[in-house]
DNA sequence: TGTTCTATTGCCATATATGATAACTTAATA
DNA sequence: TATTAAGTTATCATATATGGCAATAGAACA
Protein backbone atom coordinates (compact mmCIF):
# COMPACT_ATOMS: atom_id res chain seq x y z
CA UNK A 1 0.00 0.00 0.00
CA UNK A 2 1.13 3.53 -0.53
CA UNK A 3 3.20 4.69 2.56
CA UNK A 4 1.03 7.79 3.50
CA UNK A 5 -2.01 4.61 3.81
CA UNK A 6 0.07 2.99 6.14
CA UNK A 7 0.57 5.61 8.06
CA UNK A 8 -2.64 6.62 8.63
CA UNK A 9 -3.53 3.14 9.54
CA UNK A 10 -1.38 3.21 12.62
CA UNK A 11 -2.35 6.32 13.40
CA UNK A 12 -5.51 5.61 13.19
CA UNK A 13 -5.55 2.57 15.16
CA UNK A 14 -3.30 4.60 17.57
CA UNK A 15 -6.48 7.34 18.27
CA UNK A 16 -8.86 4.37 18.67
CA UNK A 17 -7.22 2.55 21.16
CA UNK A 18 -6.14 5.36 22.75
CA UNK A 19 -9.37 6.97 22.83
CA UNK A 20 -11.10 3.49 23.85
CA UNK A 21 -8.60 3.90 26.87
CA UNK A 22 -10.04 7.55 27.59
CA UNK A 23 -7.09 9.35 27.36
CA UNK A 24 -6.01 12.48 25.88
CA UNK A 25 -3.20 13.15 23.48
CA UNK A 26 -1.76 15.27 26.12
CA UNK A 27 -2.19 12.38 28.29
CA UNK A 28 -0.53 10.13 26.17
CA UNK A 29 1.94 12.11 25.23
CA UNK A 30 2.82 12.81 28.86
CA UNK A 31 3.08 9.26 29.84
CA UNK A 32 5.22 7.44 26.98
CA UNK A 33 6.97 10.68 26.94
CA UNK A 34 6.41 12.07 23.30
CA UNK A 35 5.79 15.57 22.10
CA UNK A 36 2.24 16.14 21.43
CA UNK A 37 2.26 17.94 18.42
CA UNK A 38 4.39 14.72 17.04
CA UNK A 39 1.49 12.32 18.44
CA UNK A 40 -1.21 14.67 16.62
CA UNK A 41 1.09 14.37 13.38
CA UNK A 42 1.48 10.40 14.25
CA UNK A 43 -2.03 9.79 14.61
CA UNK A 44 -3.16 11.93 11.75
CA UNK A 45 -1.10 10.00 9.62
CA UNK A 46 1.53 12.16 8.42
CA UNK A 47 4.57 10.69 10.02
CA UNK A 48 6.83 7.44 9.18
CA UNK A 49 6.56 6.69 13.13
CA UNK A 50 9.83 4.53 14.38
CA UNK A 51 9.76 1.34 16.49
CA UNK A 52 10.63 2.94 19.24
CA UNK A 53 7.81 5.09 19.37
CA UNK A 54 5.48 2.50 18.49
CA UNK A 55 7.24 0.43 21.31
CA UNK A 56 6.88 3.36 24.11
CA UNK A 57 3.10 4.17 22.69
CA UNK A 58 2.17 0.53 23.24
CA UNK A 59 3.34 0.64 26.60
CA UNK A 60 1.73 3.68 27.15
CA UNK A 61 -1.80 2.26 26.27
CA UNK A 62 -0.80 -1.53 27.61
CA UNK A 63 -0.73 -3.08 24.52
CA UNK A 64 1.46 -5.22 22.42
CA UNK A 65 2.97 -3.49 19.29
CA UNK A 66 1.54 -5.83 16.62
CA UNK A 67 -1.95 -4.84 18.02
CA UNK A 68 -1.39 -1.56 16.63
CA UNK A 69 0.73 -2.91 13.70
CA UNK A 70 -1.75 -4.94 12.48
CA UNK A 71 -2.97 -3.01 9.74
CA UNK A 72 -1.53 -5.03 6.44
CA UNK A 73 -4.17 -5.38 3.51
CA UNK A 74 -5.15 -8.79 2.32
CA UNK A 75 -4.65 -8.10 -1.77
CA UNK A 76 -1.21 -7.45 -1.69
CA UNK A 77 0.48 -10.61 -2.91
CA UNK A 78 1.75 -9.52 -5.88
CA UNK A 79 2.91 -5.88 -4.30
CA UNK A 80 6.64 -6.47 -5.13
CA UNK B 1 12.94 -2.80 27.36
CA UNK B 2 15.81 -0.85 26.43
CA UNK B 3 16.04 0.47 23.11
CA UNK B 4 19.11 -1.31 21.81
CA UNK B 5 17.42 -4.40 22.83
CA UNK B 6 14.32 -3.61 20.95
CA UNK B 7 15.94 -3.14 17.69
CA UNK B 8 18.38 -6.41 18.55
CA UNK B 9 15.13 -8.45 19.02
CA UNK B 10 13.62 -7.14 16.03
CA UNK B 11 16.25 -7.60 14.00
CA UNK B 12 17.11 -11.12 15.03
CA UNK B 13 13.53 -11.48 13.73
CA UNK B 14 14.19 -10.57 10.24
CA UNK B 15 17.14 -12.28 10.18
CA UNK B 16 15.50 -16.01 11.39
CA UNK B 17 13.19 -15.65 8.93
CA UNK B 18 14.96 -14.40 5.50
CA UNK B 19 17.27 -17.03 6.73
CA UNK B 20 14.14 -19.62 6.98
CA UNK B 21 13.37 -18.44 3.01
CA UNK B 22 16.71 -18.92 1.57
CA UNK B 23 17.72 -15.45 0.71
CA UNK B 24 20.65 -13.23 0.95
CA UNK B 25 20.76 -9.81 2.39
CA UNK B 26 21.55 -8.81 -0.89
CA UNK B 27 18.74 -10.59 -2.05
CA UNK B 28 16.28 -9.01 0.03
CA UNK B 29 17.79 -5.86 -0.41
CA UNK B 30 17.17 -6.06 -4.03
CA UNK B 31 13.50 -7.17 -3.54
CA UNK B 32 12.31 -4.65 -1.14
CA UNK B 33 14.42 -1.58 -2.17
CA UNK B 34 16.81 -1.28 1.24
CA UNK B 35 20.62 -0.53 0.96
CA UNK B 36 22.30 -3.88 1.95
CA UNK B 37 24.37 -1.97 4.35
CA UNK B 38 21.39 -0.67 6.04
CA UNK B 39 19.60 -3.89 5.90
CA UNK B 40 22.62 -5.41 7.81
CA UNK B 41 22.48 -2.35 10.73
CA UNK B 42 18.95 -3.26 10.70
CA UNK B 43 19.54 -7.20 11.30
CA UNK B 44 22.48 -6.15 13.58
CA UNK B 45 20.12 -4.57 15.84
CA UNK B 46 21.40 -1.25 15.56
CA UNK B 47 18.86 1.18 13.90
CA UNK B 48 15.39 2.48 15.09
CA UNK B 49 13.91 1.31 11.74
CA UNK B 50 10.41 2.95 10.69
CA UNK B 51 7.36 1.25 9.90
CA UNK B 52 8.00 1.98 6.31
CA UNK B 53 10.93 -0.06 6.10
CA UNK B 54 9.67 -2.30 8.28
CA UNK B 55 6.30 -2.82 5.89
CA UNK B 56 8.63 -3.04 2.86
CA UNK B 57 10.66 -5.89 4.86
CA UNK B 58 7.65 -8.15 5.56
CA UNK B 59 5.97 -7.54 2.28
CA UNK B 60 9.43 -8.44 0.53
CA UNK B 61 9.22 -11.74 3.26
CA UNK B 62 5.62 -12.42 2.01
CA UNK B 63 4.54 -12.00 5.90
CA UNK B 64 2.78 -9.92 8.44
CA UNK B 65 4.26 -6.63 10.07
CA UNK B 66 2.75 -8.16 13.42
CA UNK B 67 5.22 -11.59 12.79
CA UNK B 68 8.12 -9.30 12.93
CA UNK B 69 7.23 -7.27 15.40
CA UNK B 70 5.88 -9.58 17.69
CA UNK B 71 9.04 -9.28 20.90
CA UNK B 72 6.91 -7.66 23.22
CA UNK B 73 8.30 -9.40 26.61
CA UNK B 74 6.18 -10.56 29.28
CA UNK B 75 7.69 -8.85 32.62
CA UNK B 76 7.01 -4.96 31.58
CA UNK B 77 3.47 -4.60 33.45
CA UNK B 78 5.44 -1.67 35.43
CA UNK B 79 7.91 -0.44 33.09
CA UNK B 80 6.06 3.12 32.76
C1' DT C 1 46.87 -19.33 -4.83
C1' DG C 2 42.75 -16.76 -6.73
C1' DT C 3 37.71 -16.20 -7.10
C1' DT C 4 33.14 -15.65 -5.62
C1' DC C 5 29.58 -15.01 -2.28
C1' DT C 6 28.19 -13.00 1.96
C1' DA C 7 28.18 -9.83 5.47
C1' DT C 8 30.16 -6.04 8.04
C1' DT C 9 32.08 -1.54 8.78
C1' DG C 10 33.42 3.29 7.86
C1' DC C 11 32.44 7.41 5.75
C1' DC C 12 29.62 11.04 3.77
C1' DA C 13 25.35 13.48 2.16
C1' DT C 14 20.53 13.83 2.37
C1' DA C 15 15.95 13.28 4.02
C1' DT C 16 13.07 13.31 7.69
C1' DA C 17 11.40 11.99 12.48
C1' DT C 18 11.39 14.18 16.55
C1' DG C 19 11.59 17.78 20.26
C1' DA C 20 10.30 22.21 21.48
C1' DT C 21 7.60 26.30 21.39
C1' DA C 22 3.91 29.35 19.96
C1' DA C 23 -0.34 30.43 17.80
C1' DC C 24 -4.68 29.01 16.43
C1' DT C 25 -9.34 26.66 16.17
C1' DT C 26 -13.09 24.30 18.13
C1' DA C 27 -16.09 22.68 21.66
C1' DA C 28 -17.84 22.70 26.10
C1' DT C 29 -19.04 25.16 30.07
C1' DA C 30 -19.54 28.62 33.62
C1' DT D 1 -18.90 36.84 27.48
C1' DA D 2 -14.76 34.46 29.30
C1' DT D 3 -12.36 30.27 30.31
C1' DT D 4 -10.62 25.85 29.86
C1' DA D 5 -9.45 21.62 27.46
C1' DA D 6 -8.30 19.29 23.25
C1' DG D 7 -6.31 19.12 19.08
C1' DT D 8 -4.00 21.09 14.98
C1' DT D 9 -0.60 23.59 12.50
C1' DA D 10 3.60 26.36 11.64
C1' DT D 11 8.29 27.03 12.46
C1' DC D 12 12.93 25.92 13.78
C1' DA D 13 16.85 23.07 15.47
C1' DT D 14 18.67 18.65 16.28
C1' DA D 15 19.24 13.80 15.96
C1' DT D 16 19.35 10.02 13.20
C1' DA D 17 17.56 6.70 9.56
C1' DT D 18 18.67 5.94 5.15
C1' DG D 19 21.08 5.79 0.58
C1' DG D 20 25.27 5.30 -1.59
C1' DC D 21 29.93 3.83 -2.17
C1' DA D 22 34.38 1.74 -0.85
C1' DA D 23 37.06 -1.26 1.83
C1' DT D 24 37.45 -5.25 4.55
C1' DA D 25 36.95 -10.06 6.34
C1' DG D 26 35.59 -14.78 6.30
C1' DA D 27 34.00 -18.95 4.15
C1' DA D 28 33.63 -22.03 0.42
C1' DC D 29 35.65 -23.72 -3.54
C1' DA D 30 38.26 -24.34 -7.92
Amino acid sequence: MEDERLYSMVGTRIKTIREQKGLSQQDLSLICNIEKTNLSRIEAGRTNLTIKNLYKISKALKIRMKEIIDVDEEDEKDFY
